[in-house]
DNA sequence: TCTCCTATTTATAACGG
DNA sequence: TCCGTTATAAATAGGAG
């Protein structure tokens, strides 16, 4: 969308791979939250960022509790 | 989006909003796939819809192993 | 539930601040 | 990082099959 053309790829410039994160990754959660209002379900969406970040976004009445464990490589 | 400008609440209609459910799913999976390869980030979506069902989609080169309990009011 | 269609709304890339 | 702007790409509501 936009000026040009997304290409499915990963952004190597990191400026500007942060950028489009930090959009992205709002919309989506925007996108989750309609989700749930519209259509009266529960989701959550779990974003772990390269430097470590997290970020969380959790509909529903009930509380979810979710527990992530990252498995390295077994 | 499209024809009409969509309201934030809750669809009644029970056939209208599995259409929505249907659309919007797919697309935030969508959307949530296209954030991970481009920003190379891990991240998980988990929608559990009244019928019971649960979709899911999880990125990652690690896998991710996430346990979901649903609390009932405690 | 899916596909196709299309008018219309939204998202967003690229930019400046 | 956030906030605007703008041209363009993408999503989608509503309908039909």
């Amino acid at each position: 969308m936009g000026r040009g053309k997304v290409e499915l790829k990963r952004i190597e410039d990191k400026c500007s791979s942060q950028v489009t994160f930090s959009k992205r990754r709002k919309e989506l959660i925007k996108k989750a939250r309609e989700l749930a209002v519209l259509c009266d379900v529960e989701l959550s969406v779990f974003i772990f960022s390269g430097g470590g970040r997290f970020y969380e976004f959790s509909s529903g009445d009930r509380n979810f509790k979710v527990s992530c464990f990252q498995a390295h490589e077994s």
